[in-house]
DNA sequence: GCGCACATGTAATTGTATAACATTGCACCG
DNA sequence: CGGTGCAATGTTATACAATTACATGTGCGC
């Protein structure tokens, strides 16, 4: 279990970084990295929070990259569906993943104030969740969770 | 950790018990559960799985309880806040709470074939959502936990 | 070249949610 | 009684989110 979100890191880097190993994910999966879709996870890694579908379309106007629904939603389909990006409910946003392609049950720690997203890694079946699912008999294929509240760095600036 | 939402059992009281015990609570914390808010957590106790904001409105149409967008939010802001119902972020709808008033962290389990919405209750601080949180030094106001995947009953349909 | 699968372009529409402002009803106080 | 303040409502318009449907392009194997 890790956390990053709340920690300055550096940042062309890890955008950098990040854009290889889906790339080289794709190649391996066979999947195409395109130029939209390459775009959005650019912008997704750059601005480092959720995003909402228009902002993220916003700016693929401004580049003459699509300027219709539907070529953001796709997009970002994609990108969710392979694990490289996120939608976080809560917010009907949608965030770059901290881990791309790995097999995982994120959850999430959203800052009410700063609006700062920090992605952490668990074990989906473990946890009340799993315990609570068997006892049901329910079937889970999927988990959404989402904490709401303040960061860090606000905590500080709020005692300020 | 008790399930409820699976299992079949007597409604009309469960209504009526539920209605009263938001009705005492009310009085008891200064809260005026007025028409609108009364009606609208009826009609989700009757349906007794998530609803839609605007399946709400229409039902509140047509009996003139009010036609517009902003008096279904509105009363179901006022039962989200208090703990009379909850919002299941990952299908923007509503459910009553079944265990109204009491300060829990409600945990859902919907099943992505007849749709139906479990809750149970757990403590929140603990389990890997609290470590998370505690390690990441992120403060917790409010938690969203959803698992979407295959009630017992309808595992049995398809298996058939 | 043809058909196929996949990605994209585009228009229109549906669904979800809120902003902003006017109005009402009621409790409290002078 | 009249005024003040507050919470709830009524109403219009609009912002934001997501999908349907259909046309077009593009690369690839046969």
């Amino acid at each position: 279990m890790e956390t990053i979100g709340f920690e300055t890191h550096d940042h062309s880097s890890c955008i950098h970084d990040c854009i290889a190993a889906v790339d080289a994910d794709c190649k391996a999966r066979g999947l195409q990295f395109t130029p939209v879709r390459r775009r959005v996870l650019e912008i997704l890694l750059q601005e480092h929070r959720a995003l909402g579908a228009y902002e993220i379309l916003d700016r693929l106007r401004e580049e003459g990259l699509g300027s219709q629904p539907p070529v953001a939603y796709r997009a970002l389909d994609f990108l969710v569906k392979n694990r490289f990006a996120h939608k976080i409910e809560r917010l009907n946003a949608f965030i770059a993943c901290t881990n791309p392609g790995d097999k995982h049950a994120p959850i999430f720690m959203i800052c009410r104030i700063c609006n700062a997203v920090a992605e952490v890694h668990t074990d989906p079946t473990k946890g009340q969740l799993g315990d609570a699912a068997k006892e049901a008999g329910f079937l889970i294929e999927r988990t959404v969770v989402e904490a709401e509240g303040i960061c860090p760095k606000c905590q500080k600036a709020e005692a300020a």
